[in-house]
DNA sequence: ATAGTATTAAGAATCGATTTTGTAAATACA
DNA sequence: TGTATTTACAAAATCGATTCTTAATACTAT
């Protein structure tokens, strides 16, 4: 089982946020790092323990984790982290194309020079980052990537003035980045730097549907990766 | 302000579902039955009065209904019912017929038989059934064909293989009902039936093309009978 | 008067304890 | 020996009390 690493986290109360709060984000980027195990359990009293917190609290993020989809909550058997597909990793990836795809769309038509000028910030630091970094023996990817490559995507879009949408895009790449820790070790086999690169110039010269062609392309190329190691 | 009516829900345990569970599915309908007004504020404490039940499971409940955006949560504020918008309903409206139409047209793909089955029993059901009844001088939409109304349109997009998806249109749904209550009070002014009736017929024809167009002219009709009346 | 500082009270958030539920081991029974 | 029925235990769910925040009011010093 995966437990908490050690003293790194204690939770407290900062600004006028709350500790549900805090503990729901480092829960769900605990998870997304992949520090969970899919489908294992997430015993609530162990967790409050682990964040010196109480249950209360851990219960209450959970919650919002297992309505989001990243947690399984079975009445009466608590929670347990969710578990993985390819079948419904096809799913997933199905309806990123369509709300992402759209949104991309509504973002190049409404987007203004702020928004281009963010892009183009963006695309540069993703550009001049690495990518992956060995940890005895093995290629893995670098949080710090992560991190601008999501912020990259997000940018992408900001400029959709649809929330709904965002909001959807926003939960869909959440469910693509824990898939991208648990689908069949991928290794680093493509140049995903060009594709950043000619996303960014379709987006910037206002071409929605080459825009389009080349992020549904870039998705693809993504999960035939994650399924081709096996 | 919109207290709880009385003596008429006592939550408790039935099965293996939960308090919170219960709690959850009642407030979520209230809230879609317009049982509280948009932006008003839901005290965690006078709610467990009304549920007969402590804060821990009103807050679960109104928790999991902030993370699907019926409810707002404001840190150190409590939530409030959310509030409504001419611009939010766009944004709902948009999302929905993306998803929707999207959901349609793979249910028409997989559909089989028994799916077609239940279409029609269902858009009997809908047929046979009153939508409007008067309550002091007013027309109103009957709780019963409300019900069933849901029923059908989920029914049409119940063969669509995509969970994700069908996941997506159900958040969509309530999102609409709550607007249904709260925009701008609709007149019975159009044939719905007929269109219920063309819908039911493309889908059973196996015309995906065609009962999108229907689908996305019989949404696009509801929206704009909401604004018209004001 | 006015800006800044205590006072206070309502409600939110959190806590630790209690009750309920599900499971598996132990015992009784046919 | 195999099937029911207890018992015991761990974890989930729920509870009621305590602590913390915020915002409104009263108070103080310029």
């Amino acid at each position: 089982m995966c437990l908490k690493d050690g003293v790194s986290f204690m939770a407290k109360r900062n600004g006028s946020s709350t500790l549900s709060e805090n503990v729901t984000k480092k829960l769900q980027s605990d998870i997304l790092a992949g520090q969970y195990e899919p489908g294992s359990p997430l015993t609530v009293s162990e967790l409050a323990k682990g964040f010196v917190v109480s249950v209360a609290v851990v219960r209450e993020a959970l919650t919002r984790l297992a309505t989001q989809g990243l947690v399984l909550q079975n009445p009466n058997h608590g929670f347990s982290v969710k578990s993985v597909s390819e079948e419904e990793l096809n799913s997933i990836i199905e309806a990123r194309l369509l709300n992402e795809s759209e949104a991309l769309r509504l973002s190049i038509t409404h987007g203004d020079l702020t928004w281009e000028s963010n892009v183009i910030a963006v695309h540069h630091k993703l550009s001049q980052t690495a990518e992956y970094e060995e940890v005895n023996q093995k290629l893995i990817v670098r949080e710090e990537w992560s991190d601008i490559h999501r912020q990259f995507h997000y940018e992408l879009i900001a400029a959709c003035p649809n929330p709904i949408l965002l909001g959807f895009c926003g939960r869909l790449w959440n469910l693509s980045e824990f898939y991208r820790h648990w689908s069949f070790q991928h290794q680093p086999n493509r140049d995903g730097r060009a594709e950043h690169k000619a996303l960014t110039d379709a987006v910037l010269s206002r071409d929605s549907e080459h825009a389009v062609e080349i992020f549904r392309a870039h998705i693809q190329l993504t999960v035939d990766n994650l399924f081709d190691q096996r």
